[in-house]
DNA sequence: ACCTGGCGGTGACATTTGTCACCCTGATTG
DNA sequence: CAATCAGGGTGACAAATGTCACCGCCAGGT
C-alpha cells in the first residue's frame, strides 16, 4: 500500500528507498480543516504528502492566515524535515484543505536515509531549494506589488493549484490568506469583474482566463 | 591558513572534515559593495563565510534592494549550497558590505560531504532551517506590521548585527531596505527621536536604546 | 570663496488601504 | 412563514503611505 503510494507519488525514489520506508513508514490521514502542525509545535515525524492538499500559513496577531503555499502529493513538509532532524520546534501552521492521506517517517530514520539514499537526499535538498524559492516569490509579492496584484496573483494561483475555474471561496478568506480586509477584496474585485477578468457568484468566483 | 579560519568560525566541523575542505577549497575575497551573486546565476561553488559580511537581498522592479538578512562569519549561502547541488540558477542578491573573505567549495564535493561526515550534514540542515526561518520572520514583519514598525526591527537588527548604536547609514538606503521611500522614512525616523528612541545626525543615527 | 552634489527636512496632495456602519439577499432552520 | 445568519455591497471617513516640489545645509573639490 505505502509502495503503491510512493510509485505514485516519488517516482525517483530509487527501490531500495522505497522498501526501506515501507519497512518504517506508517499512513496518517486528516480531514479538511484539521490542523497538522501548529506554531511551537515539535516534531516526532517527517511527512510525505501522498493525497490531499495541505495550506502553510503564518498565523497573524489577530488571527489572520496568511497564505504561503500549499502542499500536494508528491511534496514534503520542508521543515518537518529540517525541525525533526534538528529536534526544534516549528514556526508555522498547516492545514489540511481537503482530505489529505501522508506517510510519515520516524525522525530517527532520517540521518541512515540522508547518508545511504542519494535520491533521498536529493530530494530533501530540492524541497528546501522548491520551498525557499516559494516564500521568495510571495515576499517579492507582498514587498513590491500593490493589493489588486497580489489579489489577482492570488487568484491565478488557485486557479493553477487546485484546477479549477470556479474557485469555491468567500471573500474573507481571500482577505485572509493576504491579509487584507473583505471590504478592499471586495472592492478589488469588483473592479476585476468590470474588467472582464471573472465573474462574481454567492459563494463563488468564475475566472475568465 | 584555511583551516585556521575553519577553526575559528566552523567549530563544530569534524577535524576530518576540516582537512578534507582544506585540501580542495580555496579563498575569495570580496570588496565592499561587490556583488557575490546575482539574480539568474548560476554557481559552481559553495561558500562558507569567514570574514567580513554579506547583505542577501531581493532585487525590486524600480532598483529596490529589499533586505532580507546578513550572513556572517560562521554561515553559508544556504542557497549556493542547494542550487550548487541541484545546478540551479539564484533568485537572490549578495552584496558584500564590508571587506570579506570567504571559503569556496567545488559543487562536486557536496555529495562527498555529505554523505560522509556528520557534522557536515548537520551544518547543511542548520543553515536551510536558520535562513528559512529568517525569511518567515521578514514575511511576518511586511504582512503584518506597519512600516514604523518594521522601520525600529530594522534598525535594532543593524545595531545588534553591527555592533554599534552609531548606524552609518542615510535614510535612502533604509528606504530601499524596506521598499519604501526617503519621505516616509525621515518622517518615521523624526518621530522616533521625539520619543528619545535615537538621535539623528548628517550621515549616521545613534541608537539610544 | 564659490559651486556642486548628496543628504535630509517639510508641506501639500494623491492614492491606497483599513475601518465603520449599515443594508440587501439568499439559504437554512424551526 | 418568520427568524436568523453568512456572504457580500457600499458610502463615508480615517490612517498610512507614496509622490512632488522645493528648500537648506554641509562637505569636498576647484
Amino acid at each position: 500500500m505505502i509502495k503503491e503510494y510512493l510509485k505514485h507519488n516519488f517516482k525517483n525514489f530509487e527501490p531500495a528507498l522505497m522498501e526501506k520506508i515501507e519497512q518504517n513508514a506508517s499512513i496518517k490521514e486528516f480531514e479538511p480543516d484539521e490542523i497538522l502542525m501548529t506554531t511551537g509545535q515539535y516534531f516526532r515525524s517527517t511527512m510525505l504528502v501522498v493525497e490531499g492538499r495541505i495550506k502553510l500559513y503564518r498565523e497573524g496577531p489577530e488571527g489572520g492566515e496568511f497564505f504561503m503555499y500549499y502542499l500536494e502529493p508528491g511534496n514534503a513538509c520542508a521543515l518537518s524535515m529540517i525541525c525533526a532532524a534538528k529536534k526544534e520546534a516549528s514556526e508555522i501552521m498547516a492545514k489540511a484543505v481537503e482530505k489529505t492521506k501522508v506517510i510519515t517517517l520516524p525522525i530517527e530514520l532520517m540521518d541512515d536515509l540522508m547518508r545511504n539514499y542519494k535520491t533521498w537526499y536529493y530530494f530533501v535538498l530540492e524541497t528546501y531549494r522548491s520551498r525557499y524559492e516559494e516564500l521568495l516569490v510571495v515576499i517579492d509579492h507582498i514587498a513590491f506589488k500593490g493589493m489588486d496584484e497580489r489579489l489577482d496573483f492570488y487568484l491565478r494561483n488557485q486557479v493553477m493549484k487546485l484546477q479549477t475555474k470556479e474557485l469555491k471561496i468567500t471573500h474573507s478568506e481571500i482577505a485572509s490568506d493576504l491579509s487584507s480586509s473583505r471590504e478592499v477584496i471586495s472592492r478589488l474585485l469588483k473592479k476585476m469583474e468590470q474588467k472582464g477578468d471573472l465573474l462574481l457568484h454567492r459563494n463563488y468566483i468564475e475566472w475568465l482566463r
